[in-house]
RNA sequence: GCGCCCAUAGCUCAGCCGGAUAGAGCGUCGGUUUCCUAAACCGAAGGUCGCAGGUUCGAGUCCUGCUGGGCGUGCCA
């Protein structure tokens, strides 16, 4: 179904077509949502940038797109104001039928009527050698919200967790398992490392200090690369026991990916070297086979190539990356690939972009997209370390994530019991982090603020689940079950607060749109804490209305729908940021 | 050196394709509870949008230069 905004944008592109009949001139309504609720509720620009093309003044090529304008089933009649912005203000009738029929619609008007592509997410991707840290929260709670969001509108995602489960790394740590657990050879199923972390630890350090096992850990890529048996054995022991641990970490936060590591691609690694060979784009430099792509340059001034074969022979992470991107394109049949890394590979992501166009291996048709985020800072505005300077397991953050909302609720005036605390600082704890995360735009770094993100006040994750348990709270008072209210209930829109709230209401599909085109989540936390005000108000003892005990019964029946279309809302809104909500807290 | 990114209120951050007096939270100050969850709500103070030019009817947003930060920059990922 179409939006409001859509509604409105498809009348005014009507209504420019036949002012601009004949014209070579774009049909761009330039929507925006007013700022101000005098102007209305959206306002068109268009009419000030058609002054060139009209050759009259703005404000007459306003009234001509007016005249033009059949639009009011859904605004009240437009008006011209100042230059010529033109305002449009949303009738009382349109809300309530338009809300009536987001209701009856399990998108809530926001799915993509068709429209289905296959995207690839390749998101988390942590390398399974150490144990997931700090900097892969953001990776993974930024990309599972957006395969939410893409999957809620209607496309196929596929989540890719593209580990690293390959690289010399791996000799050190097979030759260490087979001292240290031998008996994994036999039974690799047996193999566990309680923390993986130092068990690195443990294996570099003897790397360092012991040449034979330095050596050995050489033979051992050599035999792993190889595909010898028992090697191999090894490897598939311990990045189960690796990817076990990584699960357990997506399961407490909600977050599911299918693991696809790098080993996967390792046999189109010589066929990208050499088609790329044909194709004359890669060449030999240094004893290495690269790939220079136009406007490139290293501290030297000389062109900065993509290594795709080392000079010893090997293959690095832009072979293997051409491979998995030409892999999801022609095996998998991806229209779209996003790629969610911090920033900092940017431009590794850019260069294998376009050495794919340049090898025909990605047609114009197909979408590829590199969301680079921000670093997520410490209080002193560095990169978060703790106290030792080692970077924060995720697990560890976590469970302070848990404990620290356990604490408040302890303080709190209300009285818990210790279950229900428990229970609560389970679903607020986690949530509080990705609130924090998913508010903030992507591209900026942020500073990682416990008090802040735990706290009830302020736009975070507690304030928004207490949001929704309110609304839940007076289901329960009025003795409702709001699933089970009429959709056809007749909404009533008469005093400001309720007005405002179902305008609220309907620009919900737009706060979707925004994050699945524009792949900015933040857009639906702010849209939701807006949502979250506006229904506070309306609720609001001396601002708002009565609910539970609206007269007359008609008034009730509307407002109680208000609150259930919010209630709806705000948990589908959650849900695509990965966010459980509670009835009760 | 080259490339990319950032600079907005005391602090933390938004700002949709350039659009009307630049928004929010926290903090500060003030107000609201015989009444549906006060973990709430309402209000006030607080800004030369880093600096200087330019394009435009109109610039926080686009272009150029400068200052101050960050990241990347040949065999790690």
């Amino acid at each position: 179904m179409a939006s409001a905004r859509q509604l409105i944008e498809q009348r005014i592109t009507a209504a420019l077509d036949q002012v601009l009949e004949g014209q070579d001139a774009k049909r761009d309504p330039m929507l925006k949502q007013t700022q101000d609720p005098k102007f209305g509720d959206f306002q068109a620009n268009c009419a000030m940038g058609l002054e060139k093309v009209l050759g009259t003044n703005p404000r007459e090529i306003a009234q001509r797109i007016i005249d033009a304008l059949e639009i009011d089933d859904v605004c009240d009649p437009p008006e011209i104001a100042g230059p010529g912005f033109i305002n449009l203000r949303l009738s009382a009738a349109f809300v309530g039928k338009q809300l009536q029929k987001m209701l009856a619609d399990d998108k809530l008007g926001a799915g993509n009527d068709g429209d289905t592509k296959r995207v690839v997410v390749d998101f988390s991707s942590p390398n399974l050698a150490k144990e997931m840290h700090v900097g892969h929260l953001r990776s993974t709670i930024i990309g599972d919200s957006i395969c939410r969001t893409l999957e809620f509108v209607g496309h196929e995602v596929m989540r890719r967790n593209h580990v690293g489960d390959w690289g010399t790394q791996f000799g050190m740590l097979l030759e260490y398992v087979k001292r240290t657990q031998p008996q994994a050879l036999d039974d690799p199923s047996s193999f566990r490392v309680n923390d993986l972390e130092q068990f690195y630890k443990d294996a570099h350090a003897l790397f360092q200090s012991d040449e034979e096992f330095k050596t050995a850990s050489r033979q051992s890529v050599v035999a792993l690369q190889s595909g010898e048996p028992e090697m191999r054995t090894l490897w598939k022991a311990f990045c189960d026991e690796s990817l076990r641990h990584c699960h357990e970490i997506y399961d407490r936060l909600g977050v599911k990916l299918v693991d696809m590591g790098e080993s996967a691609y390792q046999p189109f690694l010589p066929g990208v070297v050499a088609e790329l060979q044909e194709k004359a784009l890669a060449e030999e430099s240094d004893g290495a086979i690269c790939v220079f792509v136009p406007g490139y340059t290293n501290r030297d001034g000389s062109p900065l190539p993509s290594i795709i074969q080392k000079s010893d022979g090997g293959f690095n992470y832009d072979t293997t990356d051409l491979a998995a991107l030409r892999y999801r394109v022609d095996e998998e049949n991806a229209n779209h690939i996003i790629y969610i890394t911090d920033r900092g590979q940017a431009s590794h992501f850019d260069m294998m972009f376009k050495i794919c166009r340049m090898a025909n291996w990605v047609n114009d048709d197909i979408e590829l997209n590199h969301i680079g985020f921000g670093v997520v800072l410490g209080k002193d505005g560095k990169r978060i370390r703790t106290k030792e300077g080692g970077s924060i397991k995720l697990a560890d953050l976590l469970d302070t994530a848990v404990t620290k909302v356990k604490e408040l609720l302890e303080d709190s005036a209300r009285d818990f019991d210790p279950d229900k605390i428990d229970e609560i600082a389970n679903v607020v704890g986690p949530a509080s982090v990705k609130y924090a995360d998913l508010s903030h735009s992507i591209e900026s770094d942020y500073k990682f603020d416990w008090d802040k993100m735990v706290s009830f006040e302020g736009e975070t994750g507690p304030y928004m689940i207490y949001a929704f348990a309110r609304i839940a709270g007076i289901g329960r008072k009025a003795g409702v079950d709001f699933d089970s209210l009429s959709p056809e209930t007749e909404l009533i829109l008469g005093h400001p607060t309720e007005i405002t709230l179902a305008k609220s209401l309907l620009q919900f599909p737009d706060a979707i749109a925004q994050v699945a085109n524009q792949l900015k989540p933040n857009a639906m936390t702010s849209y939701l804490y807006g949502l979250s005000r506006t229904f506070s108000t309306f609720y609001d003892k001396e601002h708002g209305v009565r609910v539970i005990d609206a007269e007359p019964e008609s008034a009730r029946q509307s407002r109680l729908q208000l609150c259930n279309l919010t209630r709806k809302v705000l948990r589908t809104g959650l849900s695509l940021l990965g966010i459980d909500v509670l009835e009760e807290m």
